[in-house]
DNA sequence: CCCGTTAATCGTAATATTGCAATGTAATGG
DNA sequence: CCATTACATTGCAATATTACGATTAACGGG
């Protein structure tokens, strides 16, 4: 127990499931804020912006990639992350097509 | 630890959240792609729907209550849920707005 | 080559979520 | 009033999530 049997449902229920469970968090809708804001992406500023700790802000940032929000490019010894449009505008569309 | 520090995020961030938190779960969209199917409400039938055991639909069909999205009518022995349009709308207006 | 800076990863504690059996509650039919 | 039917609640086990200290990896400047 305590997993969600996914097997139950189809994979475009487990899929939204999924992309709406990585923007279930604040810290993760306000990173996503911050990025949209500052068009161009940051990364160890958003340790500054959140009050969160840095391997905290990190493992937010990899849920986020990993759900294909954002993407990161290493910039030398920083890395460079910002929202990738595409998934964005799929994710509001299958939430649209949910209810209607 | 374990908790979410939601000191330190905004109203908008927290309820943006927990909207999207409660409709993060395969078994919700599918309770929410049903009651739009169905047009009317049901309620046992969703046990009968989705595999899941009956005190598992109540509690998703709590949580998703409680968070606004559906509305349930005591219609003698049963009840019957319908979606509650207001708050979906609202829901997707906020959402909208965080990424632009 | 060493050092500092930046960020990812590991390990772990605290807490939340998921799912269900068992039980409780409320209305309905007989 | 009793049994039944439809749900809600409670209690609990299994697992997931959140957060962070400690550590590691990778790059650039001297």
């Amino acid at each position: 127990m305590g997993t969600t049997k996914t097997d139950l449902f189809n994979a475009e229920q487990n899929d939204l499931a999924s992309m709406l469970k990585a923007l279930a968090h604040p810290a993760r809708i306000a990173i996503l804020q911050h990025l949209a804001k500052a068009e161009s992406c940051i990364c160890g500023d958003l340790v500054q912006e959140l009050g969160l700790a840095q391997p905290t802000i990190s493992q937010h940032l990899k849920e986020l990639k990993t759900a294909g929000f954002i993407k990161g490019t290493v910039e030398g010894v920083s890395v460079c992350y910002c929202i990738n449009i595409p998934v964005w505008e799929q994710c509001k569309t299958v939430l649209d097509r949910l209810l209607r």
